[in-house]
DNA sequence: TTAGTGATATGATATTTGTCATATTATGAT
DNA sequence: ATCATAATATGACAAATATCATATCACTAA
C-alpha cells in the first residue's frame, strides 16, 4: 500500500509543524524541504512500510495515530511503540541503514509528511545547525522508546496495563475517555504478554470499577488508582 | 568518583579509534579534539556519573566494560544495557540534556576517551559532516539498545539467560568460556526477573551440560542449545 | 440472509515465576 | 584470624502467567 499524496500540496512555510522540526532552518533551506516533500494519507488499517523496504523518506507524523512493529519468523508482532502527531515515523536508522528494519501501519488516520531522504542528507551536510537539531529530536525520540521499553520490562502484567492505559489518557488523548485504537492483542504484543491476559486483566479492571468498558470504548474511573498498580501496587 | 587522569595523554593522531568515530575529521578538527579531551581510566566496580549529574562531557568507551543502568525510588537497579569498547557511554541525550538521565558504572577496568561537550557541540556545528557520522553512530547504538530491549520483552526466563550468556560469548567475549562480569543479581537486572531465578536457571543448564560454571566462570558447552532456547525452546 | 472469520470474554488447568526461608561459600574489613 | 556482609545455591510454597477450550458477539464476504 502505497498511500494518497494529497493533491494541496502544503505550503511549509505555513506548516503548523514548522517550529517543532525545522526552527533552526533558512527560507532557502525550507523552501528546499518543500519541494522534495510529500504529504501522504493514509487510512486506518494500511501500511506505511514494511520492515526490508528500502528507505526512501524522512518521514514524521502530522495527524493520526500509527503503531512501529517488528514481525518474527512465526508471524508475531512485536510493538516497538505507538506513535502520534510531532513523533517521528522514521527513526535514528533512517540516516544510517539502507533498509527499514521495522514496519509502520496505521491506527487512525494519518498524516505523513514524507522527505526524501537524499536530499534531507544534502541539507543537513550544508545546515549543521539543522543537523544539530535533528540529532536532539531524534535523540529525545530514541530516549523515550527506550525509557518505555524499560518502563514495560520492570511491571508484572497489572502494572504493564495500567501503565498502557494511563498512557492513552495522558499522553495520547489527554483525557479519561477515549475508544482504543488498538485491539486487546495489539496491546499484548506491546506490553509482552498474552492476549487473554489483557482481557483477563481489563475485565478485574472494570470488576474493581477503575475502568468502564464498552467494546473499544474506555473510560478511566479511578486514574489514582491506575496510578499506584502501574507503579507497581 | 572522577577517574583516573591518565599522565601521558594519547595522540587522537594515532589512536587506534580515530577511524572508528572520527573518520571524517580534518587535522585541525582532530587537534580540536585532542586538546578539548581527557582519558581517564576507571577500576572495576568505580562509578562513572551517576543519574542526574551534570553531563560534561561526550564519552566512549577505550577498553573495559561497563553497565548503563537506572535506579528506581526503592533504590533497585534496572541494567540498560552492557557497553564495550568501540561503545558510547554518552548516549543521544547528551546533546539535549543537561543531565545524565543514567548512572554508569564499571564492570571490567576501563579507559574512557572524554570530550569537553561544549566542544563537541562547537566542532559539530561547524563541520555538518561529522554531524552527519555523530548521527549515524548514536543512531546505530541507539537502535541496538532499542532492538535488544524488544529481544528480552519477548522471552520467557530460561530465553533470556540463554540470550544473555551468548551475548557474553557472541559479542562482548568471542569465546565460549569467560569470566562473567556481572553478578547473578545483575543478569536479573538486566533481563527483568529475580536473582534467584538466574541462578536456578544457570543451575538448570549446567544439570543439562549445557554450561559449565565454576563460580564467575563460565564455558558455554553446547552453543546450539542455548541457540534453541533463546528462539524459545 | 448466511456462513465464516476474528475479536472479546471467561473458565479450567498446567506451567512458570516470584517470594520466603535457609545454608554455604566468597569477599572484604578490622 | 575473625567477623560481617554479600553472593551463590537450593527447597518449599504461593502467586502470577500461559495455554487450551469454549462461547458469544461483531463484522465481512458471498
Amino acid at each position: 500500500m502505497k498511500g494518497h499524496p494529497m493533491d494541496s500540496i502544503c505550503d511549509c512555510n505555513q506548516c503548523e509543524l514548522r517550529n517543532v522540526f525545522f526552527e533552526s532552518f533558512s527560507d532557502e533551506d525550507l523552501g528546499d524541504i518543500c519541494r522534495n516533500k510529500t504529504e501522504f494519507t493514509y487510512l486506518s488499517g494500511e501500511t506505511v512500510f514494511r520492515e526490508g523496504d528500502l528507505i526512501r523518506y524522512f518521514s514524521y507524523l502530522k495527524s493520526g495515530l500509527v503503531k512501529l512493529f517488528k514481525s518474527d519468523q512465526a508471524g508475531k508482532d512485536q510493538i516497538i511503540t505507538i506513535a502520534g502527531p510531532y513523533d517521528f515515523v522514521s527513526l535514528l536508522g533512517v540516516f544510517s541503514d539502507t533498509r527499514h528494519s521495522y514496519s509502520v501501519s496505521v491506527l487512525e488516520d494519518a498524516v505523513l509528511c514524507c522527505i526524501d531522504i537524499e536530499s534531507m542528507k544534502e541539507i543537513a551536510l550544508r545546515n549543521p545547525g539543522f543537523s544539530m537539531s535533528l540529532m536532539e529530536r531524534m535523540g529525545a525520540a530514541s530516549t523515550r522508546i527506550i525509557h518505555e521499553g524499560l518502563e514495560i520490562r520492570k511491571r508484572n502484567t497489572h502494572g504493564k496495563v495500567a501503565y498502557i492505559l494511563l498512557k492513552f489518557c495522558n499522553e495520547i488523548y489527554g483525557e479519561c475517555i477515549f475508544d482504543l485504537p488498538v485491539s486487546r492483542r495489539e496491546i499484548a504484543e506491546n506490553i509482552g504478554t498474552t492476549t487473554e491476559n489483557v482481557i483477563r486483566t481489563l475485565s478485574e479492571f472494570r470488576k474493581e470499577k477503575l475502568i468502564r468498558i464498552n467494546g473499544k470504548e474506555i473510560e478511566v474511573l479511578n486514574p489514582a488508582a491506575l496510578e499506584r498498580i502501574s507503579n507497581y501496587g
